[in-house]
DNA sequence: AGATGTGAATGGGTTCACAGCA
DNA sequence: TGCTGTGAACCCATTCACATCT
């Protein structure tokens, strides 16, 4: 595998959502300028990228809509199929849930968890629910890959040492907390809506 | 003002809110290495970032925590307070409104919009709801500076294209699309959490 | 001694510019 | 002609290394 950046890899991602797209909508080509419109990138970048999934297009014709999406498929998508567990299940959990594709051919929500007693042992919008209490040995046993942490601030750190001693690969922490983990295997990804907001205000204010 | 890069500023927020956390713990000092632990940063990083903000610590005692909390807010917080709309009264956009911090000093939702029948012209998690009809004269009329959008894809692009003919400053966009504006006075962050999901799953395959 | 602040070096990411192709 | 793929140049971000301070 030829190195590449965690910048890269994000944004080969948001182009297979673009080409899902229009493969959906019958588009057969396009060329780079187009990508990098969509995407708001330019198309010199738009082609780098596409340089390290190994596709070529043709300078006649652009490229074949439905090739590429396969190829950037190919280069980003795991081999196995991942499971996924989601932690809290308030609002933003719930939110996750609506938009998980429900399709995805690589990602699987096996399970969610709360620590609150009417949202637990239930169907929720579709995924079975169990306490906190069962999180570890759920996730060894059924060797879950990722966790999506959706909790308050004061019971992320809790999850975190839960979760530090298992063989998990990956987390995605929506929490206001920054994660302590000894574990170094496990990768950390963190979205903070609050900050987020906080960048876009300064931004706005004199962008430039 | 001096220059200063997106992700520094994106760092500062994170330092500021870790600080703040400190401040309430009763906290006075600390060295440099003792915030990056926090963040997970280097502690060069952390001392790089500071000197845009112009506070200085002392090689003794580190830094302290109340001024330097107080010289960040200096930096990065907007002069005004600045006025908030939320667009989409969703999971998503419930969970905004739970995790917005009430008593915040310098950002304010002042609305909030749907267009479902159900949700409009109440009081939700105590902001004032509207139609997604009112939004373009309720953003003019009261200077709106931020937009949140928490609608669903396909309604996305045509709250864009309300807002591209405000005065409105910046746009916080979670809606899993790449929204097109020809206002380009407009500053717009992208949350994707499905594309973060799927980053965080390359990643944990394998990282490095 | 053990911090800080910062010039200099390094490393990565993006854009430029152009050869090559259909 | 108008695109693609890509070396080279440029630019920005991070880290190193060290003079400086208490």
């Amino acid at each position: 595998m030829n190195k590449i950046s965690e910048k890269s890899v994000y944004r080969l991602i948001v182009y297979k959502t673009l080409l899902d797209k229009l493969m959906e909508e019958g588009r057969e080509k396009l060329f780079s300028y187009e990508l990098a419109k969509m995407a708001s990138i330019s198309p010199e970048q738009v082609r780098r990228d596409l340089m390290a999934v190994g596709y070529f297009g043709s300078p006649a014709h652009g490229y074949n809509v439905k090739e590429l999406c396969a190829s950037i498929a190919a280069f980003i998508d795991p081999e196995q199929r991942q499971k996924v567990v989601l932690i809290g299940i308030g609002n933003l959990g719930k939110a996750i849930l609506d938009h998980f594709p429900r399709q995805s051919r690589k990602l699987e929500i096996v399970a969610i968890f709360d620590n609150s007693p009417e949202k637990i042992n239930r169907v929720i919008q579709g995924y079975r629910s169990y306490h906190i209490d069962k999180l570890k040995d759920f996730v060894v046993e059924n060797a879950v890959d990722l966790a999506i942490i959706t909790v308050p601030a004061n019971a992320a750190q809790q999850i975190a040492g839960i979760l530090n001693n298992t063989n998990l690969k990956g987390i995605l922490n929506f929490s206001p907390v920054q994660l302590q983990l000894s574990n170094s295997k496990i990768f950390v990804e963190r979205v903070d809506m609050m900050v987020s907001l906080q960048k876009t205000a300064y931004w706005a204010n004199f962008n430039r």
